[in-house]
DNA sequence: GTGGCTGCAAATCATTTGCATATAC
DNA sequence: GTATATGCAAATGATTTGCAGCCAC
């Protein structure tokens, strides 16, 4: 429903373009937290003209609104989702995948920390995915589980 | 004592260079998660010689050994500390200042979540600090604390 | 109409890399 | 002596910016 789209972005008070309609419409559907590249590489098959500009002056939009965002869980690029309850994060160090995990926070916007006046919590989890863990035991079930290059932590 | 840095080096399996050892002491006393900048502009001031590529190939084999974190609190730019007990971080979205809060966390390394291996776990909290809401009660004590522009979140 | 977007190109800025030399042990 | 780290310069890659024309309303 297109139209649910334009109302929340008006509502948000942005002009509801189609280039931000295209964008917020792949983060309502793609939950596997793109980045700036994967959105406008998508964004782009659909809408040859958008530009990669367009797409960060967009994501920069629509997270300063709250509708969607951004998440610093790898240094490398920002990953982006649509803004849904304020969930913990887990990034496999194998496959690079993140995933939303279901945890309850300790601390929730509005809180105070030691005097200070919380906004917003992220909480980045890094290790090893089921499906990574699965996969090494499959290939190699007669040696214990070692850990291999770090990718980072 | 340099000595203790450079056992802790050795033991870590690196070459105790000077720059090595400077980077280090300069975590060790700096509990302000300086950036990479910073901390070459801070080195570089007692130890001329040493080049920006030093210290981030510094900051990195220090990392990958385990004897300094990497935090991605902010997307400009990774900041750094001495590694300590892990430990949620705030960061002001006024002055900017990174401050570390005393707060147990709900996930450590070893556990399970979701399935999945957990490592590492990195809290950011993002708000207006102490100071700075002072500050502004200070400046303006007849209107109510309202949020202003936002660097981020 | 006009102010806010988009497309485009160029700039910025953190971080990385290749390579010859210097250093730690 | 030799493997490893440093210094230097150039490359990379994500993100930002300035600006002219276009679009939404």
């Amino acid at each position: 429903m297109p139209e649910e789209r334009i109302v929340r972005l008006r509502n948000a008070g942005l002009t509801p373009t189609p280039q931000r309609l295209a964008v917020l419409e792949y983060l309502d559907d793609n939950h596997a937290h793109p980045t700036a590249e994967e959105i406008y590489r998508a964004v782009h098959s659909r809408h040859p003209t958008i530009v990669k500009a367009t797409v960060y002056n967009t994501l920069s939009a629509l997270k300063k609104v709250g509708v969607i965002q951004e998440l610093t869980i790898a240094r490398e690029a920002a990953r982006y989702e649509a803004t849904a309850t304020p969930h913990p994060h887990f990034m496999c160090r194998v496959c690079g995948r993140i995933y939303d995990v279901d945890l309850p926070c300790m601390v929730r916007p509005g809180d105070d920390v030691n005097g200070h006046k919380v906004e917003a919590v992220h909480t980045y989890i890094y290790g090893v995915c089921a499906d990574c863990r699965r996969d090494r035991v499959e290939n190699d079930n007669h040696s214990k589980l070692v850990v291999p290059e770090a990718r980072d932590a």
